[in-house]
DNA sequence: TATTGTTATACTCTATAACTATA
DNA sequence: TATAGTTATAGAGTATAACAATA
């Protein structure tokens, strides 16, 4: 009996229905999110946006003037990690770094026009990427996915 | 406005309803996964199993004389990257590889007595992990994740 | 002292390609 | 030829620690 309680999902192939981490949610949402991950990048294409890349511009674009440090803070990376990712952004030309006269040591975010064009596209691709990949789901459960994930990061320990 | 369709989540905080990244999936998704990932290894301690070899270790234990090549199939990974998780299992005394007469490039894997109470003892504290990780959400709701997580990881393109 | 951005560094995870031994 | 296991290798992604400039 791999399963200690009652079995509630529905479609399980036969040769998966014994193994224990079919029925862990860890195992699961990892398996989803590696099967996201691998979409978006097919669906943005070879020199397109990573996840990571599109995730910061967005930042940039949502939030004029934001900070590195801000930006880092938000995605839950090191600051460190972050500066790869603004160098290829602005390498790209999709934004510049701006020195803060009020507090030098801060260079405020700012997207180009080029930018914005390319945000814009990029996330008109994403979310026709996750419209195929979750076209299986009802609007209802989408939004039920969205929020559980979000208790569940919201769960998380404090150290 | 940052996004297109209509709000159908709760609690947003306000500093971060505006930002598109926050009404996608995969971005959500990439969160909570981490999360869950650290939690997973807190609760497993610093020399316990990670969620990778603990998972190898599962498919052995509830599939006696699987092969690797089965695991890695199994896991979604490749052959290559699993050497290194089944000589670490091997070396903590967890499993054996024995070759099969039958077919001699094969090598069965197998779980000790040591390895099985490992596992034993594991499973419980991943379980404690999830059910303190998901506490917030119903049993529906677990059971409604886990079915969208499944249904995600099965649409995965075929290349 | 504390913070921003940065570099250097190392570690994990994963994939590709090539090899060997078997079939 | 094809498959199982293996090795070597390289590329992401991420974290830590230290530093310079600025507050």
């Amino acid at each position: 009996m791999a399963f200690s309680e009652t079995r509630t999902l529905s479609d399980f192939d036969a040769s998966d229905a014994e193994t224990d981490i079919e029925g862990l949610v860890g195992y699961n949402m990892k398996r989803a999110y590696v099967a996201m991950e691998k979409d978006f990048r097919a669906a943005l294409g070879a020199g397109g946006l990573t996840p990571r890349s599109f995730s910061a511009l967005s930042l940039v674009v949502n939030l004029p003037q934001i900070s590195q440090s801000d930006v880092a803070r938000r995605l839950g990376i090191e600051r460190s990690g972050l500066v790869a990712i603004i160098d290829d952004l602005e390498a790209r030309g999709y934004l510049v770094r701006r020195v803060m006269p009020d507090d030098r040591r801060v260079q405020a975010l700012e997207a180009t026009d080029s930018g914005g064009e390319a945000y814009r596209a990029a996330l008109a691709a994403v979310r026709a990427h996750e419209a195929r990949l979750l076209a299986d789901l009802s609007e209802a459960q989408k939004a039920e996915l969205m929020e559980s994930l979000r208790r569940i990061r919201l769960t998380e320990r404090e150290s």
